[in-house]
DNA sequence: AGTGCGATTGACT
DNA sequence: GTCAATCGCACTA
């Protein structure tokens, strides 16, 4: 923290992440995402965490929400790269995604774990737990911490705004990868991508070996 | 209109 | 480690 100088903006530390930055291709950008910043603009102040997890679902995924065509739920998948796509699991926990191919196409990744940066008080009050490691280990817990919910789906993730992805510091650990968390279709396939040694991914500990 | 099912979480043994 | 809550959505009729 602090060496970021250069990337600071007038109102933030960093810059919006840039569309033509994204890679085409799920999978790859699940990769890319790790070490960027979710930022959420409240009306108390920012909050803001490093991405530490996620999670591809690609072209043909038969786990994935837009294998069956798209539906009234899942049409921002089949937005271009950058947009978000929120839904509700479980009726209970929203689920925050960033679609990642051409328009028309639909797969996205998921954002399961942050480390919380900025408004780690904000995000205690939104969550109702003090402990650091819980405040957005996991996709629920996230979208909770952070009050995100369907307000947010199909909204451009590359402008500041209410919520947006930025730029982070550049990532110097190694990115660990593993079978995707919680599906039962294509439940072998290496898809989930996190920071190795950091503490805030979520998941069994069998899983952030590799 | 009715049915079944989760890309989870928190409580509990 | 196990397990049930919870409800929007897709699917069938």
């Amino acid at each position: 923290m602090g060496r970021t100088n250069a990337l600071k903006t007038g109102r933030h530390r960093y810059q919006p992440l840039a569309r033509v930055a994204l890679p085409i291709d799920t999978a790859r950008m699940a990769r890319y995402l790790i070490g960027k910043m979710v930022v959420r603009e409240l009306p108390q102040g920012v909050v803001s965490g490093r991405i530490v997890e996620t999670e591809a679902y690609v072209v043909g995924d038969a786990a994935g929400h837009a294998y069956r065509g798209m539906t009234l739920r899942n049409r921002s998948l089949f937005l271009e790269r950058g947009h978000a796509y929120v839904y509700l699991a479980y009726g209970s926990s929203y689920m925050l995604n960033v679609s990642s191919e051409k328009p028309g196409i639909g797969a996205g990744v998921l954002i399961r774990a942050l480390e919380p940066c900025e408004g780690v008080p904000i995000m205690q009050v939104n969550r109702g737990s003090e402990r650091l490691r819980d405040l957005a280990r996991g996709p629920g817990r996230l979208a909770q911490a952070l009050r995100i919910d369907r307000g947010f789906d199909g909204l451009d993730l590359c402008h500041e705004g209410a919520l947006w992805l930025g730029r982070g510091d550049p990532v110097t650990g190694e990115i660990g990868q593993s079978v995707r968390i919680g599906i039962t279709q294509e439940a072998n396939r290496v898809l989930r991508f996190y920071l190795r040694g950091s503490a805030f991914p979520s998941g069994p500990k069998s899983l952030n070996v590799r």
